[in-house]
DNA sequence: GATTATTGTGGACACGTGTCCGTTTATATA
DNA sequence: TATATAAACGGACACGTGTCCACAATAATC
């Protein structure tokens, strides 16, 4: 399925990428690309044919951290009213992006690829769902969609280590105000 | 009250260095450092020494625009109840972005300018006009300040030309609902 | 096993950013 | 005008990004 052909040593090579991005993310939430090249023992053509860009290296590097915001986000469905899932779902991607900010990158690439194909990835997907359910209870406004919630929130991103606990949380929930239909 | 002793020639590169720049800006929309060092017959050190950060020469480029933008603040404040004005003001913001993507970023490094001094600078003392006087009427929530504002409307610069049609206007609105008091 | 088309490799290269520091130049003083 | 000193200069340098392409390895075919 995921292997349209894909020669020994390529997959080999990509994947020892992978681990030692893996690896330097795990103890400095840095990412030179140069040097995991270096560090993997590949060129530096070879890094960039497998990942055109670093988003696309940070979205397998934390594939596993999306996922578990896929998977979530059902869960959250089912045990609260939509506004309040999609709430909890924010905490999760904050707490992830406080700790690790390549996280977050993850998260946007995973919205923003196959802009031409219809099909939003599986991330998407699952904001998707939050988002749908709140409209089904018109709790939230019916004209947002996926992409818009991650420009909103993407202030994330530029927010440092001090300013992150007065405005991180406080934000997102002014962003939801926003999201939601005014009565 | 702005010379606290600059040297002839020193103040001479300077002026050349932002004329260059304004007219490559304006041009091109692009802003090469070390390109502008060598179109305005200078080191790249004496460059960085007189902005420090690409943003410091973009706030001096666009310094007239900024300044528009502080002016026109209590003008549509005078004309329209705060949200309104707060709306228009926002309105303006975004056809500067949209044309000139720079200028975001000027008004960006004047809202987080001396960020350990109080002050705000121009343009935040602008936007907290602003927001402040929805405040007084009740209409926008009291909890938020400049800053957020800043965060939140940040995402006009990482939007493309083809989707800015689509959903800068839109989000600003949906911001801007967010940033109302919830009656 | 030899041949061949194809896929993948790797490192040199061009570019932009930002720093560092020995040298130059303006200005104050005499 | 000569001198001293502090301010300003400028370009070399180190670094990271991303591209390009001659070459090498693989896997399919005979």
């Amino acid at each position: 399925m995921n292997t349209p052909r894909l020669r020994a040593d390529a997959a080999e090579n990509r994947a020892r990428i992978v681990e030692v991005a893996r690896a330097v993310v795990a103890s400095s939430d840095e990412l030179k690309l140069n040097a995991i090249a270096r560090q993997a023992g590949v060129g530096q053509g070879t890094l960039y044919r497998h990942f055109p860009t670093r988003e696309d290296l940070l979205a397998e590097v934390y594939r596993h951290e999306v996922e578990e915001l896929v998977e979530v986000a059902p869960v959250l469905l089912a045990e609260h009213d939509p506004v309040t899932a999609l709430a909890r779902w924010f905490d999760r991607v904050a707490d992830y992006a406080r700790v690790k900010r390549g996280v977050f990158a993850a998260v946007e690439v995973g919205v923003w690829q196959d802009l031409s194909a219809h099909s939003l990835g599986p991330i998407g997907d699952a904001m998707t769902a939050l988002l749908e359910a709140g409209k089904a209870t018109g709790a939230i406004r019916p004209d947002v969609d996926a992409r818009d919630v991650i420009l909103l929130i993407g202030y994330l991103t530029r927010l440092d280590e001090e300013e992150w606990d007065t405005r991180a949380r406080h934000l997102l929930g002014v962003v939801l105000d926003g999201l939601r239909s005014r009565e």
